[in-house]
DNA sequence: GCTTGACCTCAAGTGAACTTGAATTTGTAT
DNA sequence: ATACAAATTCAAGTTCACTTGAGGTCAAGC
């Protein structure tokens, strides 16, 4: 009764694309990117520590936030010189930026959706929340969008 | 005094990309892609309407929510049967949600900036924001980044 | 009336983030 | 021992949102 679970704490790939709701693809992918890490192999099968849930949660999170692979890849190294604490706060900054922007458009999709007049640029309310949305500079900086 | 301005009130496509600070390859390719309209020519060159930059301002402030150029196209067309009301009530509950997940990220981020752990996962409120974050379904709907 | 510069079209290229396909390897079940 | 399902690698293909380049055209200035 020793030996037959010796790995049974690891997951496969199998079974972090499960959980997870990832192809198996994707996880490669992302591995070859280096941002997740596979602790080894049964077979040819790749072994994940459960961790990696977690790690791939934090990379949805990121990626539902608008970053790219490569910056939230520099964000959950733990590795390197030091974690770069202004670079995080300057994404923090960066994504109230990007919340005022979209409460702005949420609030304008609402009016809209209510809204009389014949077309929404007509509409003298939608218009104003564009101006506020996009007072002076249309682009200013490039979002945190694309690289 | 009745002819030299003929069309004075059009922009041309290069007065345009000043104003909007856009390129012109831009300003066509959206036309192409039934974004924006031009009015008509002056010789070969394009030549819009004032209200264009409101239309652009728009364009870029749903670009910056997320919003694939298609689904801004879908938005802001005044034609077709009638404006899909409902669809733009769903949209503006999808960007909440987004808002939600991205006020998440925000403080994760902040909270990394000054945590003292060794590194973030390794930090029980990251883990907890994660977890709220991203509770359950890691990949539910195919969020609004992409089709 | 001829040059010039900015615009035109159309095709092809780019980068990000994956996906797909072909050929191969391997643990497990029979 | 053999078959099978599932994972592997590696290259190439896909979509989105543009950009770039070649070759052509036109309004305006000299």
């Amino acid at each position: 009764m020793t030996q037959e679970i010796t790995q049974a704490k690891f997951l496969d790939i199998a079974e972090v694309a499960r959980l997870s709701g990832l192809p198996a693809s994707t996880l490669r992918y992302y591995e070859e990117k280096g941002l997740i890490h596979s602790v080894g192999r049964r077979g040819l099968r790749r072994l994940f520590e459960a961790q990696v849930l977690q790690h791939l949660a934090l990379i949805d999170l990121g990626r539902g936030a608008g970053f790219s692979l490569d910056d939230i890849g520099a964000m959950l190294t733990e590795r390197g010189p030091a974690i770069d604490r202004d670079r995080l706060r300057a994404k923090a900054d960066e994504i109230d930026k990007t919340i005022q922007r979209l409460s702005i458009m949420r609030d304008g999709l609402r009016h809209a959706a209510d809204c009389k007049a014949p077309s929404h640029l007509a509409c003298p309310t939608f218009q104003r929340l564009l101006r506020i949305g996009a007072s002076g500079r249309l682009r200013p900086a490039k979002t945190h969008g694309r690289s």
